[in-house]
DNA sequence: TGCCGAACTTGCAACGTTGCAAGTGATGGT
DNA sequence: ACCATCACTTGCAACGTTGCAAGTTCGGCA
């Protein structure tokens, strides 16, 4: 069926070069020829291959975007900021997921046995560390997200989660609340996430000469709403229940605040919440959740920027850049206009 | 960088089959000459050229899954059982979002520039139609995904919109409610789910002896939240609103919920509500969503089912399959426990 | 008339891989 | 001693494309 650029030759009486001068718009190519090779071309629907011109060229034109969860909202919206971002520079951008399972991000990321196609990845690791990360054997150009690796010897782009942790607690103290509670601590090495944040709280605790209460810092495996459920049903348990809860993401935050109102109580009135990542969810919930907005455009914009440049062969040191975020108050800690 | 056959051969001082013998443990190859070669795989860190690779065999174990929106929920965790799916047969998919955009959907979809480095597609069109897929010049395969096309010459997967929709709103019917609205109409030629869902809202009304009062069905330009929440607002300034509403989706369920609430209205009590696609926001929204539950496996397993045979050759008919759903009852119709 | 350059066209090689079929050398049987 | 057989290894070509440099044709000018 795939017209090739020889059967096009073929037909037009001309060289294979020839037809892919025509196809390329190159040189200079008489009116006429160009006229017998486009008709060819027509006549056999010829599509160029891409796989034959990537290898030809070395460049696809494809970078590829490898998440943990795709259908975690977080990743989706930044997505679609590295999608919108990439396509600006005339890149097609794939998305993989790998659940955060070592093995795939490995196959992934490491081998270029599937990473190869793709001019440059941007790689949000989960399970791979600095150690697996540093020996790469594949040259293509990688740019990190999230704080899973820390000193690493690739470009990477964070933010700073204990600063941000530190202001959704101090908003909450700012509240006058008197119990603040937790969700989303994590032991797991491979999970950074909630020992930052943690950190973060128990900072802003710290600062306002508060106790941290051990109790009211929950553990969970998976920032998923079913775990922010179940460790707000802990905390409800507690013979004291907090009176304002921080919780590590945003689903967290909407799962702990399904608990709440279910069990009768009021959102921000009994129990303050906040979240973090501000995905649309948050402020279609009722309440609508406050939360720490990271700027996922800006963590977009700077991963394909890096990305573009290490294609264009810069070979300064690695960047490691800490995005911005902001406070975004909503009703679950502001309350509800009358 | 990156080692070719050609460099590993000549450290080894073997020729370059004899390394592609060994790397694809390939016919026999003498114990010694197997380790000379390990060695010297191992020192320059060889990694096979994927495109290289692919050119030569044709094939790239790449699945391309095409979709209108990634940070749409419904399509997130369609996007998780397609990738699920074809990892059990050995398939990596990639993502990738055309935001309904008809030039980037030519673009994935058509040009087998971007398309061709994939195996096989499995597309979810919003623009294109019938007579644009007709003429597709590419020969990869393509499954398609929605509503969108009737009469294709491709492998279609679909649900019974009119069906579901039909079963939503008698639900309703059957709850007692009196003023049955729907949100999410439309007018638009190439976006017939709104279409199909209404077809299926008045069917039960009229098989139930109801009215169908045109100012009750509220027409959307999407199926995000935000229209959801604006078409509530128009409802709810009727001079009679509805006590129940059919939204098209979730994401325009969640929507409305919110205005309801805002407002100081309940739900179910006030206004009974059902959504499509069983997303997992409407599981802990509170009230919970009652909604038309799709069977996103079934349709993942179908869709990457129907890609294979054709990737292996098959040549039958084009498949027509129409997936499973169900009722999930919830409590924004079935009130919440005491 | 002959030469030069412009305008256009082309063949070759290479990107890195693998199928094919042939090559090499040792072994064993007669 | 010879040949068939076996175990292993290899060169060539091809997948479809494009860079390079050389080729061809023609008109214009001396």
């Amino acid at each position: 069926m795939a017209a090739t650029l020889r059967e096009v030759a073929e037909r037009a009486g001309v060289s294979v070069r020839t037809v892919s001068n025509v196809v390329n718009d190159f040189h200079q190519v008489a009116d006429e020829t160009r006229a017998k090779v486009q008709r060819a071309l027509d006549e056999l629907g010829y599509q160029p291959n891409a796989v034959a011109r990537t290898l030809r060229n070395g460049r696809s034109g494809l970078i590829a975007l490898v998440l943990p969860e795709l259908d975690v909202p977080y990743f989706a919206e930044l997505t679609r900021a590295v999608i919108e971002q990439a396509a600006v520079a005339g890149y097609t951008v794939v998305v993989d997921q790998t659940d955060g399972d070592p093995v795939r991000e490995r196959e992934l990321v490491m081998r270029g046995s599937r990473a190869a196609m793709f001019d440059g990845l941007i790689f949000n690791p989960l399970a791979l560390g600095d150690a697996d990360l540093r020996d790469r054997p594949s040259s293509t150009p990688v740019v990190l997200l999230g704080e899973r690796v820390v000193q690493g010897g690739l470009d990477h782009i964070m933010i700073d989660n204990v600063g941000a942790a530190e202001l959704a607690t101090r908003h909450l103290i700012d509240l006058g609340r008197q119990r603040i509670a937790a969700i989303g601590d994590q032991f797991d090495e491979t999970r950074r996430t909630g020992q930052l944040r943690t950190q973060g709280f128990r900072a802003a605790l710290q600062a306002a000469g508060r106790e941290v209460i051990p109790e009211l810092v929950r553990p969970v495996e998976f920032f998923h709403r079913s775990d922010g459920a179940a460790a707000m049903a802990e905390l409800l348990a507690l013979p004291e229940p907090p009176d304002a809860v921080f919780c590590y993401n945003d689903l967290l935050a909407l799962g702990a605040l399904r608990t709440i109102l279910s069990r009768g109580l009021r959102v921000p009135e009994d129990i303050a919440l906040v979240g973090f990542d501000d995905i649309e969810d948050g402020r279609y919930s009722t309440p609508s959740l406050t939360t720490i907005s990271p700027d996922k455009n800006q963590i977009a914009q700077n991963a394909v920027q890096l990305l573009l440049n290490r294609l264009e062969g810069d070979r300064s040191a690695p960047a490691e850049i800490s995005a911005g975020y902001t406070l975004e108050l909503r009703e679950s800690t502001a309350g509800r206009p009358a």
